[in-house]
DNA sequence: CGATTCCCCTGATAGC
DNA sequence: TGCTATCAGGGGAATC
């Protein structure tokens, strides 16, 4: 589940590969996945517009795009934003759309990178065309990924954005700011970090591997966190999140970085999907345990209730 | 208002 | 072998 670090490995790619690229059009076969224009606009709407800048926010990607009229005088700016969820990511590559059958539409994507190879690739939902013969492709398992496009100032309105707590790598988010953000929440520590309105961009594979790292319980509730544990929990979190970066990402669920490669992190995780494996500081067996329908994995020795 | 549950979706796995 | 049931999981909506 592409969470903060796979996110921006994406977007750091994205940023070498589309930036200037035009629109040229648009297909797509799961129509629930844009949620704003209406998806039989969209097409009509984003077309012609031309790629400026691809951000991160969250484990949202920011896509800004550029809408010019009388030769180049007047410009305005639009935003495509995309979610990944669970299973979602961002592609770049060439694929084309096959019919299978003739009595029905469904239809197929073949893969095709270059000329080196042709496979089926079922979970290309959404295709932007560029004007360098190369296109953006949504891959999605799941179907969970959104998209939404617009002005670029209807879009930053949004609650998807608005509600976004700080970024935890902003230079701003310093050690005291955090300790604040915390202390404020009386939930269990574990959710308080995957809650995007407190922290923006971590998710289920980082917060426990956080919290591993600092020795802290998933269970323990924020507001009881001692200056101690708030200092080593913070220290985790940066370095995990920037390691990670460094490493492109977790190849947990199907995460792919934007030329379809795994990231490198999955191999150094500690306690995520690591149940009855023996942790790597005292050789207890990791335990896994639900908490609000997500899997907590930690160490019951290392990390005290 | 906050906390919990449901739901979206589909591949993997377990059970029969 | 092949069918059905269950589960995972981010986040938004519905419900308690």
């Amino acid at each position: 589940m592409p969470e903060l670090p796979e996110v921006q490995t994406i977007v750091d790619d994205l940023n070498k590969k589309i930036i200037g690229r035009r629109i040229t059009g648009v297909w797509f076969d799961a129509p629930k996945l844009i949620k704003k224009p209406k998806s039989k606009d969209f097409e009509k709407e984003i077309k012609g517009l031309k790629i400026i800048e691809i951000r991160r926010r969250g484990k949202n990607i920011l896509i800004y795009l550029e809408k010019c009229h009388m030769s180049g005088v007047k410009c305005q700016m639009f935003l495509l934003l995309v979610h990944q969820k669970l299973t979602g990511h961002l592609l770049y590559g060439k694929w084309r759309t096959i019919k299978v059958s003739r009595f029905k539409s469904l239809k197929v994507k073949s893969l095709i990178r270059g000329s080196l190879e042709e496979k089926v690739n079922n979970y290309i939902h959404l295709i932007f065309y560029l004007d360098n013969g190369w296109q953006l492709g949504l891959s999605d398992l799941r179907k969970f990924a959104k998209v939404l496009f617009g002005p670029k100032k209807e879009i930053e309105k949004l609650p998807d954005l608005t509600k976004l707590g700080p970024e935890p790598l902003d230079q701003s988010f310093n050690l005291s700011v955090f300790q604040s953000a915390i202390l404020k929440n009386k939930g269990k520590i574990k959710q308080v970090l995957m809650n995007q309105e407190i922290i923006a961009g971590i998710g289920n594979i980082y917060s426990d591997e956080i919290l591993w790292q600092a020795k802290i319980h998933p269970f323990r509730l924020a507001n009881k966190l001692i200056a101690n544990e708030l200092t080593n929990l913070y220290s985790a979190m940066r370095q995990i999140l920037k390691k990670a970066i460094k490493l492109r990402g977790t190849s947990i669920s199907d995460y792919r970085d934007a030329e379809g490669r795994p990231g490198a992190y999955g191999k150094i995780l500690k306690v995520y999907q690591k149940e009855n494996k023996p942790c790597r500081r005292c050789r207890t067996l990791i335990k896994r345990v639900k908490m609000g329908g997500r899997s907590s994995h930690y160490c019951p020795k290392c990390q005290k209730i």
